[in-house]
DNA sequence: CATGAATGAGGGTTCATTCAT
DNA sequence: AATGAATGAACCCTCATTCAT
């Protein structure tokens, strides 16, 4: 799309840090952000220190950009799912199906995150976190106003849709980080079964 | 219990030890467990570096003692809360009480956890995540039985009832979380109450 | 002798002595003077290490108590055979004899005393070697003054009898560092043989 | 030979190699090798403590490479010495003249390897002493075997010539730390004459 | 006297970052 | 633009020694 216009050396430059940053994830979800120097980046992904040095100011702008790459990717595929016109059961379903397959191809970058971002970490919350969060929050409002279509259309009861969506995130959630954890005993499929039986009946008997 | 039979220096002893886990996990919790030097923390806990290698044989040493203390403690307190002799639905209120009080008072040991522990972020999680994983599952099976009592009394749908708990789980972290995040937004008792409504009657109209 | 005089406290205390400095021995000839700690010599010798500090005052002063005294037992040995009333080449040969059995009574205290001492160490070098080389330069003094002896009986080429014995020294270190070095292919009774026959007829066929 | 091919750049960093391993020999025979730090080597050496570390990957690894180092430039001599075509009086006269060169030329080395290495100091030897054992065990053996061409041509006694070689070891450092250790009583040239003579003729009067 | 908890200087080593080429 | 040698602050940890009990 973009690459189209640029110039060779322009399209090179794009090559090399992208080869910098899969190189980088690759590590990072390997050891740990703080067990990876910038050395051993550089090393695999074949570029010479200094180089890698041009690319990304530091440390911790090189996992800044890696995180919010894969934030953005998500955060497209995600709001694509939950713009498309079909009834709300569908768009849930959909939504469930394709943050299972984002779960599934990204294990390791969401490992990575929730190791090193999520806590008070370190000051990358500050800018990283933040970006991130917007764009999640941003993406929950969405999730809410598509359930609350769904309410409008007593397809729902009468509920605060955010909480409905957070509600179904957390479900979402847990079941999914229970079927990559052992995908033997809790197989996609009863798992994806479970999140919406539980997030549209509950649990009473009746 | 056992303290009471210590001799004086064993009581000081102890003392110093519980200083230096609480100092830690400040430390931990404002910076990232990598973020903080064991200087650091003998320096805030007004000890000599040399004491706290006395305590404990290494950092990473530390970090697990820290966290295998306060599991335990969770896995005490949770566990005496599934074992009350009341009806199932009290049960799982109570549950959630105690949960969001340990949440509440444990912020900062959750989310260092999660921060530290969860990702592949260092080799800690060889034997510390497993040792917690054990109490975790153990605590997990405990409350899916609870569950089962549930569905065995018409209580609750027939269902698996490891993944209603594991639904269960998913619902109240994620309000929990929501909570903790922003108090004034998102109040305790709205949350609650959510949780159990979410958990035992599902999103639809009917 | 000393002993017999002394009160039961100070036989006690004098029995502790003896014992650090065994400890001591084992574990400096296991590991060297500097990878041994001052705790480790405590422990296993079963004392507080306040009281390894109560008999010696700081961890070099402990080393050359050691090394004293057993150069002061090597010294009164040798010195011992030198003074018999015998004639000169029975009074060499046990020489040898007592030598040899000096090194293999003692290979790790040797082996320690040349790993530590005789290079520019550490300053231990200043005052201990001096004593210890004080020591040495009497025994040299007395077997030059025994093998001067053999020179006027005429028994020996008329050679400079200091230098004779800083000659027979070389032999013997050579050929019993060789013994035991390696005891099955180079024998005692081999080695032994060698050393007088080359001190005494040189190697020249004729 | 090979640095004539080698770029600026890398003769220069053989230049900064050598003077690191210099300075760590002035240091390490001045104080010891556990009384030297590596910070104190960079310093001396006038580099930043990471570039010493680029070098040598530890501490021990620099002091192995300066001993290999000096024990193949002393190989070298000593088997160059021996294998010059001579009648065989004059080979080991020659040989005791390199041998003094080299004493005299590397006393700091000498010392520190006999400090260091030959106890049971500490794990180099495990390592080191083992390939510099190799290199001395193989010298031995080619002294042994200019010597066997002595008895051979009737030159020596019918002796073991590898004891032979031995004892004129012996006799070689005895005199030469003589020697080196009060060069104006012990002169140069009386201590090879006497070297020679004792190991030629022995002691006894006919 | 004996004890052992506490001390803290100092050691070996790593690694993010710079800059001359 | 690319390189990689050089830098040095900062880290984890050890251990000789002291001193209150």
């Amino acid at each position: 799309m973009q690459e189209e216009k640029l110039s060779r050396r322009e399209r090179e430059k794009l090559r090399h840090r992208r080869q910098m940053l899969i190189t980088a994830l690759e590590l990072f979800s390997e050891k740990g952000y703080h067990n990876v120097s910038m050395h051993e980046i550089a090393k695999r992904a074949e570029f010479a220190i200094g180089t890698l040095y041009k690319f990304f100011k530091n440390k911790e702008d090189l996992y800044k950009a890696l995180m919010m790459e894969k934030a953005e990717e998500h955060h497209r595929v995600l709001m694509g799912v939950l713009s498309e016109e079909n009834d709300v059961l569908t768009v849930i379903e959909d939504y469930i199906a394709a943050k299972a397959r984002l779960f599934a191809d990204n294990l390791a970058t969401l490992r990575l995150y929730f190791a090193e971002t999520r806590g008070a970490s370190f000051n990358i919350k500050a800018g990283l976190d933040q970006d991130i969060r917007k764009l999640y929050d941003k993406f929950i409002l969405r999730l809410a106003s598509v359930l609350e279509t769904g309410v409008r259309r007593k397809v729902f009861r009468k509920m605060d849709p955010y909480y409905m969506a957070v509600g179904l995130e957390g479900l979402t959630n847990a079941f999914l980080f229970c079927w990559l954890e052992d995908p033997e005993q809790h197989p996609y499929g009863a798992n994806v079964l479970v999140i919406r039986d539980m997030f549209l009946k509950g649990v009473l008997a009746k």
